[in-house]
RNA sequence: GACCCCGUCGUCCAGCGGUUAGGACUCAGGCCUUUCAAGCCUGCAACACGGGUUCGAUCCCCGUCGGGGUCGCCA
């Protein structure tokens, strides 16, 4: 047996000049299930240099939306901007050793610090992609440190990575162009590189990459939606890696101990958000009420169900939570469980109260409903069926006019749960509206 | 344009020289049922093309075509 590797050391360095989208959640995300799956650790690190776009309101809520996906640092973070220093010494160095150069002067008299390149092939392994080479020729000399005095993305990157120890490097594949240029740096300041692994593309559905053209990307967009975060990162970590065989739906463990970068995809990936969409049905269907109700409440402030108590709200949530494809489909769904007037979903009063014997039907159901004595479930069933019975009809002659009556809508959880949530007074003041519906509109 | 990467159902994946090319989402039909959703069953649907290598290519090699990425003192 080969002895094992020694823990990973990887981090994810999102720029705060716009909110964390779903591309980068996924690089958090592979990065979060390299170091959690082997015992590693994984830094946060801020890449905020640019102070012209860098936003600190963003920066937070990277770090939110982050936490929300459930995905843990143990160190950071760490804020590019605030490790100024360290970047000028490793300069100088190449410029005493003469790998390096300084630029012509600008006409405010800077300059800034370059190294000096030299036409020959580059060869590296990408643990994703697999061998690369780059001939000789194809890199130009690089900028180490700006005309500014500030470093430049690939010098930063390098020291960063080498000052935080990180042994893997694990990005999106739009940075596997710098990785020869990063590979020259560390080889002129003599340090050991990391290993590299560049991950596909996201795409929206007309494959071009994914940007807010394609709805919502960010983070913050799917939360509002009520995406759970469990739901996304199963979806995500599928997109663009595959444990082998048939597998879908993976918990977090189960991520965490089959992820590799060798079965990371090189092939870009188109988002579906259908998928997702079930995905997160099947989610929630596994999530309990007490749990969705928690999940729930901040997508429902300021809406009516605002003020609702804790109590109520679990109990409608236990009657068709595992309804719902996302959070947000709630209040639609559940509208006919607030007090006041229900509104009648006009192809639902066309579909089944246009029957003759509808307002008889509605009146013995009634009679039935006050009959049920204790309110029970079953004494319930047992009541209208015994309408059903009588009458000689089919169960759905009853039992769809009178959803119609309780609830304005052709579908919705069962009749008799609904009767028992919605309480004796409520349902008789429901099907008492309904039958004055139906004698102003014959 | 140059360099690099990629190419299995519409989409996401499985496959790793011999398979009736498998699963999932979507879509269509059916079952169940008080409706819808869910669930279960069935169906539609793919190896980009052309050369090799091989007894045999989805799989290996080359080319073509197609798609993407990068070419800043931005990150």
């Amino acid at each position: 047996m080969s002895k094992p590797d020694p823990p990973p050391r990887v981090r994810f360095a999102p720029s705060p000049t716009g909110s964390l989208h779903v591309g980068g959640a996924r690089t958090a995300l592979f990065n979060w299930l390299f170091a959690r799956g082997r015992n590693g650790v994984f830094v946060l690190r801020i890449e905020d240099t640019d102070r012209r776009r860098s936003r600190e309101d963003l920066t937070r809520e990277i770090i939110s939306e982050l936490s929300w996906l459930g995905l843990d640092w143990d160190e950071g973070p760490v804020y590019q901007s605030r490790r100024g220093g360290l970047y000028l010494p490793p300069a100088e160095r190449l410029l005493e050793e003469g790998l390096a150069y300084r630029s012509d002067p600008d006409p405010e008299g800077r300059t800034a610090v370059i190294l000096r390149v030299e036409p020959e092939d580059i060869v590296f392994s990408d643990r994703v992609y697999g061998p690369i080479t780059v001939s000789g020729g194809e890199l130009k000399d690089i900028v180490l440190i700006k005309s500014d005095g500030s470093p430049a993305y690939n010098f930063a990157c390098a020291v960063d990575d080498h000052q935080l120890g990180i042994t893997h490097v694990i990005r999106g594949d739009d940075h596997l162009p710098n990785t020869p240029k990063q590979l020259l740096l560390y080889r002129a300041l003599g340090w050991n590189p990391p290993v590299f692994a560049h991950l596909p593309l996201i795409l929206g559905a007309d494959r071009a990459p994914l940007s807010k053209r394609h709805g919502a990307t960010s983070l913050k967009a799917f939360r509002e939606a009520g995406i759970l975060p469990d739901a996304l990162a199963n979806y995500l970590a599928l997109l663009g890696w595959s444990p082998g065989g048939d597998r879908e739906i993976m918990s977090r463990d189960q991520l965490v101990e089959e992820f590799s970068l060798e079965k990371v995809s090189r092939k870009a990936a188109v988002f579906d958000h259908q998928k997702l969409t079930w995905m997160n049905g099947r989610y929630i269907q596994e999530t309990g009420p007490e749990e969705l109700a928690r999940r729930l409440r901040p997508l429902l402030a300021e809406t009516e169900w605002e003020t609702v108590s804790p109590g109520k709200l679990e109990a409608v949530i236990s009657l068709l939570g595992h309804r719902l494809k996302t959070l947000a489909d709630f209040p639609d769904q559940a509208g006919f469980f607030r007090e006041g007037e229900i509104a009648y979903d006009p192809g639902a009063v066309a579909k089944h109260w246009s029957g003759e014997d509808v307002r008889e039907i509605l009146a013995e159901a009634r009679e039935a409903v006050e009959a049920a004595e204790p309110f029970t479930r079953e004494n319930l069933e047992d009541s209208l069926r015994a309408v059903i019975a009588r009458r000689g009809i089919k169960a759905g002659a009853l039992m769809q006019p009178l959803r119609v009556a309780l609830t304005g809508r052709k579908d919705s959880p069962g009749i008799f749960e609904i009767i028992l949530l919605l309480g004796r007074e409520t349902t008789r003041e429901r099907l008492d509206r309904a039958r004055e519906f139906l004698e102003k509109n014959p």
